[in-house]
DNA sequence: ACCTGAACACCGTTCAAGT
DNA sequence: ACCTGAACACCGTTCAAGT
């Protein structure tokens, strides 16, 4: 028997295996043995199966508590570049997910909880999230593409992946000491 | 007779008027009014089109000079926004660009070499590229969510838009003090 | 209730053949 | 040199009909 579960799960793996632009409902289908059709009696559609993909990707993130809120947003920030790495094009896919439906992805209500206090409507947690997703998804990219071969390596794979490391730190650290510096405006 | 000059601007002018998902080679060349199999005489894919296309987008923004640096960075940042608002789903095509071949779009190269003056390889600009395009194609997905009904509007359409000049310039700010704090480490 | 079969209205890209 | 015609290998989504 078909079922939404079943459905996000194959998504996952084709994602993992083979990326995203291999990720279509025909695809899907012929993994799960069944006609197209099909799917739609559990799904509603490709983009609210992304969104539950998103969700997938992002489950179980660990929030840290009880620390000043920079050092839990940092961690958050590293802890979701860990997990997003280790799966093809994940940082496309939760960008859908976000650009759909701002702040319902767990994660990043947490972010916004912390940085902004429920202050406004999160200014200082979008300015990371944007940063974050980017980066992500255009280092990402770059991967496919050099191991594609469709464009040169410049250093060694490792090499590579520690340079993008420290970026990403570095990112994060210079947003997290701005928004420090200009601190949110009353709500 | 058709050039790659002509197939770009068409595609300008079915984004502005349609949206990233109306442009397609096939419509184009109705567009045009040849079939789609001659584009290909003039332009190698789809891919390389809306690297041209992101080109015009962003053709002849001003840069300012002689003055500091992270003042010449906030006002391309404010010119970015203002151009890219007037075109659908443009900061996704130029997101995509920059994805392909970073840093080769002459306003992103220009405030690489204002923000990190060559060092390393844009680590500050980075941050900046990223925030700007991802609540650039934030806002744009949500305006177009909302025009075409799909999500109800929080407030008027003038105070939205208000709304997200101040958190973009924002963004832009908290970012900018940020690098400052956080200095670029030597070459 | 759940799935098949088949259709509708599309895609990007290639390439022999025409002019 | 430049374009047509036609094909190849796909898409997301809908829906009558079957079980």
């Amino acid at each position: 028997m078909l079922s939404r579960e079943r459905i996000v799960d194959a998504a996952f793996s084709v994602l993992r295996d083979y990326g995203l632009a291999d990720l279509s409902m025909r695809r899907l289908a012929k993994e799960l043995g069944v006609q197209a059709g099909a799917l739609y009696w559990h799904v509603p559609s490709k983009q609210d199966l992304l969104y539950g993909l998103a969700e997938v990707l992002l489950a179980d993130l660990p929030i840290a508590e009880q620390v000043p809120p920079a050092d839990a947003a940092r961690q958050l920030a590293l802890d979701l570049r860990h997990r997003l790495l280790g799966v093809q094009d994940s940082a496309e896919v939760v960008s859908l997910a976000q650009a759909l439906a701002p702040y319902r992805l767990a994660p990043f209500a947490e972010l916004r909880r912390i940085l902004d206090q429920d202050a406004v409507e999160g200014r200082g947690s979008r300015v990371l999230i944007h940063f974050m997703l980017g980066a992500l998804a255009e280092e990402q990219t770059r991967s496919s593409l050099i191991s594609s071969g469709a464009v040169p390596a410049a250093d060694s794979p490792t090499a590579v992946a520690e340079h993008a490391a420290e970026d990403f730190a570095f990112g994060v650290d210079a947003i997290l000491s701005g928004l420090a510096a200009i601190p949110a405006p009353r709500a």
